[in-house]
DNA sequence: TTGACATATGAGCGACCATTCATATATACT
DNA sequence: AGTATATATGAATGGTCGCTCATATGTCAA
């Protein structure tokens, strides 16, 4: 094995590198959403979507519960909100400076 | 323009999500380095690291200045650290309690 | 100015990956 | 059972991107 701390990092750091994704993480750092819900909010496809969700629950991003014919799902961790709201609010930061 | 903040959140986590990339950050975490001691450190060729070193300084996510033959890179923030370290500790977290 | 060392750049190739389309599964209602 | 709604899955494809190779630029020393 040299499947490193290193590497196991660069996967979650894709988790959060692409815009459906991190649309969905965004949605999701206020409440729990079902798949209706989010797809409603997000301008792909459904099938995007759930794509989508399963890498996040793969990658222990999310959690999931079910309820009747609605799957919801929310952020796993806060350490997951902190990674996202660390960036975001740089990137909003370096915006009002100009650039 | 519709180029979001989350756009260019996207942008800034795909700056991480690379192993070339994440390993020169892990590098500069403690300290300054120049081209020829970041490449004695990564294996890949001296062209692949330059070239991730342009990425890094486009993304605004490293300084560099220039000494005689050498150019020495740095982070350029500190939440650009904050960010790494976070998401690298979270993931050292998840090894110990297993998984 | 020639050579050695340090760094950067451009082109081209190969691999990875997000999306769509079509379809499958699951649940609830009548 | 049959229909409507909600969600998941598999295959195929188009685009993105990191790497290597070759070469260019820059800097110092003799």
């Amino acid at each position: 094995m040299d499947y490193t701390t290193l590497d196991k990092t660069v996967d979650l750091f894709k988790i959060y590198s692409d815009p459906t994704r991190l649309k969905i993480i965004h949605l999701l750092v206020d409440n729990e959403q079902c798949v209706h819900q989010i797809t409603e909010k997000i301008d792909v496809s459904q099938s995007a979507i759930s794509h989508s969700l399963r890498q996040l629950k793969e990658a222990d991003v999310v959690n999931h519960r079910k309820e009747g014919k609605h799957v919801y799902y929310s952020l796993k961790d806060n350490h997951i909100k902190e990674i996202f709201l660390t960036a975001y609010n740089h990137v909003e930061n370096c915006e009002k400076k100009g650039q």
